[in-house]
RNA sequence: GCGCCCGUAGCUCAGCUGGAUAGAGUACCUGGCUACGAACCAGGCGGUCAGAGGUUCGAAUCCUCUCGGGCGCACCA
């Protein structure tokens, strides 16, 4: 509608051109925008201002002459010109109606864009490290970062998925070695744990499924294990010197068997996570391995591409990435004296891989702690002669637990729960992925547990739902009077819907694919939350004063087809949010 | 110190990328079930859009500064 309209101002300027009241030499930007207030009808236009100034005309003038200049259209039923200037279109009864038409027979593609417009898009997020189950804070970039997914592949787009996987360096080092310690305790010996180790509790049950399989053939004596490894902290010396020789020593007195327990540690840690997310109806086409990229080759590649394009650098031992030659702060090391390849260096292979890959847009979705590596993972892309405008990096805040007013807090210490699984138990995973994406994802968010959790009014993920579940009530109440709904026979009779607040649900009905649209383009789920709950309200406000099951069989199939039409679009929207839309509560 | 995000009703947040009288929810007050689901609806109260300049027909939105909050600035992952 909004493109008829501008069209249809388009023409009126050709005109003006055309009879010299306008000059040729204008580049109109005609913009129609929806109407905030009802007094000012459908769409309204602001051309006649903007065009003011270079046209060197009063814009009410200007206004008139466009007016009288439009084409005649089926759909518009008039214009008035108001305020300063603005052109305002009040859009017939027949042409805002039609769209309950478009829902039914659309149906679950509703709103969604054209497919296969061919361009492929990338979306990763998430990517914890395996070292421990998802908290909280992953579960808001999770819930986003599958939102975000789903909006592209709804406006047409190909999308894939990816989870990428930090299965090397020290930190899974650390955890490889937590397990094994704990193998050790299981197999009856006394040793103090670091104070850098991984202490939950899930590293216990993972030592506990390498013995089942392995028996003692892990087992070493303590004594050998600390002796001559430098003090802990709670000792008096370095927590980080103490773990990385606990780790050298358990690589040297394990051998290839060290393989094992990193893998038992990597495999049962990413498989729960896989899990959690599944769960909370999180999946991924791939899950891309930090360690392949070794294995690969790719780091090599990518530091080789850099080095010939002369952007690499020796000093005292280390190779740096001159990424202040593209804006950053300060150069960055890739490849250390010792020879060890930095997690920066993995990082530019990685999104060398994923250029390589050919995706049209890759999509990062980080937590708002990393936003410093922007600057210089762009700097790489660029430097690798690829386009860094490719690369789209959205921020996710972290959400702050509240339980009503109290502020839980997040330490691993404290009993109050921390990982996302027990937030699922306790609130639900409709309400958590509703909530979660409701905000907008640079913003600092509260996330009330009580609120999330209350079954009342209160909560606005049950109150969308509600809005579903009354339609499907309805429905069910209509059989249960022997009553059939007679969708032909409502579509026939849809102009019986007069009332005010009929013709505003339509409306909102209406914005639907173009709120789709916009949350999808510019990342932002929030954006449909928001518009659910604006139809489910416009839908209860309507419900409230219009009874459905009635004698007048035309306005009764007419009513249950615009509610047919709510429910259809309360679906998909929902759907797309990962919530469920139940047919009764 | 430098960089990024942010500051809108008592509280939690929108504000369609510069439009008309700044909106929802919540809290508080008032009213509505012999009803297709009251997990609902109607009405009221509530604002110096942090502050000050600037850009223009027009600013919560854009530019500068100040104040206030969060996060980054590793040979860590």
């Amino acid at each position: 509608m909004k493109e008829q309209i501008a069209q249809l101002i388009a023409a009126a300027l050709e005109t003006l051109v055309a009879d010299g009241t306008l000059p040729a030499d204008i580049t109109p930007n005609i913009q129609v925008d929806n109407t905030r207030d009802k007094a000012h009808g459908d769409f309204a236009c602001n051309i006649a201002l903007t065009l003011a100034k270079p046209a060197r005309r009063n814009p009410r003038e200007l206004a008139q002459q466009l007016c009288a200049a439009l084409p005649a259209s089926a759909n518009v039923e008039k214009t008035e010109i108001a305020g300063p200037g603005f052109i305002n279109f009040f859009v017939t009864q027949a042409s805002t109606f039609a769209v309950i038409g478009d829902i039914l027979a659309q149906g679950d593609n509703f709103g969604r864009g054209t497919p296969n417009s061919g361009k492929r898009v990338q979306v990763e997020f998430v990517s914890a490290n395996p070292t421990g189950p998802l908290h909280v804070g992953h579960g808001r970039g999770a819930a986003y970062g599958a939102t975000v997914a789903d909006l592209l592949e709804a406006a047409g787009l190909e999308v894939e998925r990816e989870y990428y996987v930090n299965d090397a360096g020290r930190q899974m080092n650390i955890l490889a070695t937590s397990v094994w310690l704990r193998c050790l305790e299981l197999h009856d010996q006394v040793l103090t744990f670091p104070s850098n180790g991984y202490q939950g509790f899930y590293i216990r049950d993972i030592a506990h499924d390498l013995i089942k399989e392995h028996g003692d053939r892990l087992n070493r004596p303590v004594a050998d294990v600390f002796a001559d490894i430098p003090a802990d902290e709670p000792a008096g010396g370095d927590k980080e010197q103490h773990i990385d020789a606990l780790i050298e020593r358990a690589q040297q007195l394990l051998g290839d068997d060290y393989e094992h327990v990193f893998n038992a540690g990597l495999n049962s840690i990413l498989a729960d996570i896989r899990e959690d997310l599944g769960e909370f109806g999180v999946n991924y086409q791939e899950w891309f391995s930090e360690r392949s990229l070794t294995h690969s080759g790719d780091v090599d590649r990518a530091l080789e591409q850099l080095e010939a394009k002369g952007f690499l650098y020796e000093q005292e031992g280390n190779i740096w990435f001159r990424s202040t030659d593209f804006g950053d702060d300060k150069d960055r090391v890739v490849k250390r004296a010792n020879g060890q390849t930095t997690y920066f260096a993995s990082d530019i292979a990685y999104h060398m891989n994923k250029f390589e890959r050919g995706f049209d847009q890759v999509i990062n979705i980080w937590g708002a702690d990393h936003h410093g590596y922007i600057t210089r993972v762009k700097a790489a892309i660029q430097a690798m002669g690829y386009d860094p405008e490719k690369l789209v990096v959205r921020l996710v805040q972290f959400a702050i637990l509240y339980r009503g007013e109290e502020r839980v807090q997040m330490s691993t210490r404290s009993g109050s729960f921390v990982t996302l699984r027990e937030l699922r138990q306790e609130v639900g995973n409709d309400a958590c992925r509703f909530f979660y994406v409701t905000r907008k994802a640079d913003q600092h968010m509260d996330f009330d547990l009580e609120l999330a959790k209350s079954a009342s009014k209160d909560n606005p993920v049950y109150y969308i739902q509600y809005a579903h579940a009354r339609v499907c009530s309805v429905l069910r109440k209509l059989e249960s009077e022997s009553m059939a709904w007679d969708q032909a026979a409502g579509l026939a009779a849809l102009e019986r819907l007069e009332s005010e607040t009929e013709t505003d649900l339509v409306k909102q009905l209406g914005k639907y694919p173009e709120v789709l649209h916009n949350a999808a383009l510019n990342f932002e789920p929030h954006m449909l939350s928001n518009y659910l709950r604006d139809l489910a309200g416009d839908f209860h406000t309507w419900y409230n004063g219009h009874k459905l099951i009635i004698d007048d069989v035309e306005l009764r199939n007419a009513r249950l087809t615009l509610s047919v039409a709510v429910r259809q679009v309360l679906a998909n929207g929902l759907k797309l949010l990962g919530v469920s839309a139940p047919e009764q509560m």
